[in-house]
DNA sequence: GTTGTTTCTGAACGATCGTTTAGATATCGT
DNA sequence: ACGATATCTAAACGATCGTTCAGAAACAAC
């Protein structure tokens, strides 16, 4: 019954999460998905609503997919400093990747929208909570594992990679010096490091 | 010759600031400008040109005005520990304050045009060489007072405390739970402190 | 192959975008 | 007071914004 969609959903919304990615949602024109995506007008509104559709469904897609490719190590159980060390070494040295000149889309998102939420999702704040959380269980774990100096507070601890992380997500994104780059994650990394507990003599 | 202008450049240059501040570029509207600097639109282009004249105006005056009064004690010869130290603690605790729900007008724009610079001017840029060598010239003269470790390199950790800085204002800007703004910067001063050199015996 | 249902095409919608212009108004030098 | 000059007012510019719609085209069921 009907005639058969010349688009595939998923593809749609990942040239979509590119595309918003680059350009941020005020900055990207319907005509720019229309081309990007290679999809007519009718298409695009009869599966997503909106261009907010769209975007909604582009932020829950970075959320599952790129989100959960560099967090997800952090949030398993077994994760531990070497997960935040290679977490930090990944981005340290991203800015020859292709998140150079693009950031995070979640980040992005923070701040052109700020306090305001205008998909009501709380995209950003989910965000924020499981940046946090997430470095805050890994750290938990290296303190059950032994690996933390018992001095070692693992939720401040987590808010302040969270801080790091964010701040070199705006340097990506913005191609800031690759030195200055690397150096914030080396320090960051020097940190970590600071907070093993001594091998036991 | 001629009549007199209604309206003080400098106090529309400043208002134009806080709601590109608020707004961003994009999100912000000709006709919001000429309502919120209660300003013609025919004087809003007679004196600045365009939006984009406008907005290289509030970024120049944003970075003579904001970023001297925050940086500017780190740049000055005098500068060290305490003063790297305060400029945490300022930001830390900057959630209750105005720059909650709003954040750097730098950092935003950085990231709302990532790469691409519209007004050429280089601002962003700008913004992060000033940032970074602010924590720069603070800490090596820390380590000419004999404040730090010999140990330490305060270029590389001036790319950290560059980084932590951005990650605060993201978070700033979106309304991050203050728990975890007060957590970074907690942290943060943390590891300036751990910095600092012995105190001679 | 006809009918019913769905998607595609392409033009167009009203609204708002950033910007400009013509005429009215105010202030100057003389 | 009066012409010269500069600003103010308010309307309107073409372009683009996000969105919609009527008709053509393609598929499924019978």
């Amino acid at each position: 019954m009907g005639r058969k969609k010349s688009y595939d959903r998923d593809v749609l919304v990942r040239k979509a999460m590119e595309i918003f990615r680059d350009h941020g949602f005020a900055g990207t024109s319907a005509e720019m998905l229309v081309e990007g995506l290679g999809v007519n007008r009718y298409s695009l509104y009869a599966e997503f609503g909106s261009k907010q559709g769209l975007f909604d469904a582009a932020l829950r897609r970075y959320d599952e997919e790129v989100l959960e490719r560099n967090f997800g190590p952090l949030e398993s159980p077994g994760a531990g400093i070497d997960e935040v060390r290679a977490l930090l070494e990944f981005f340290g040295s991203a800015g020859e990747g292709p998140a150079s000149g693009r950031g995070c889309l979640l980040c992005n998102t923070a701040v052109e929208f700020g306090p305001d939420d205008p998909s009501g999702a709380g995209f950003v704040q989910r965000y924020f909570k499981r940046l946090s959380e997430a470095f805050h269980a890994a750290l938990d774990n290296a303190r059950g594992k032994g690996e933390l100096r018992r001095s070692v507070d693992p939720r401040e601890e987590a808010g302040f990679f969270t801080a790091s992380v964010l701040g070199l997500f705006v340097m990506l994104r913005a191609k800031a010096p690759p030195t200055v780059i690397e150096s914030a994650a080396r320090v960051a990394i020097e940190h970590l490091e600071a907070l093993r507990a001594e091998p036991p003599t």
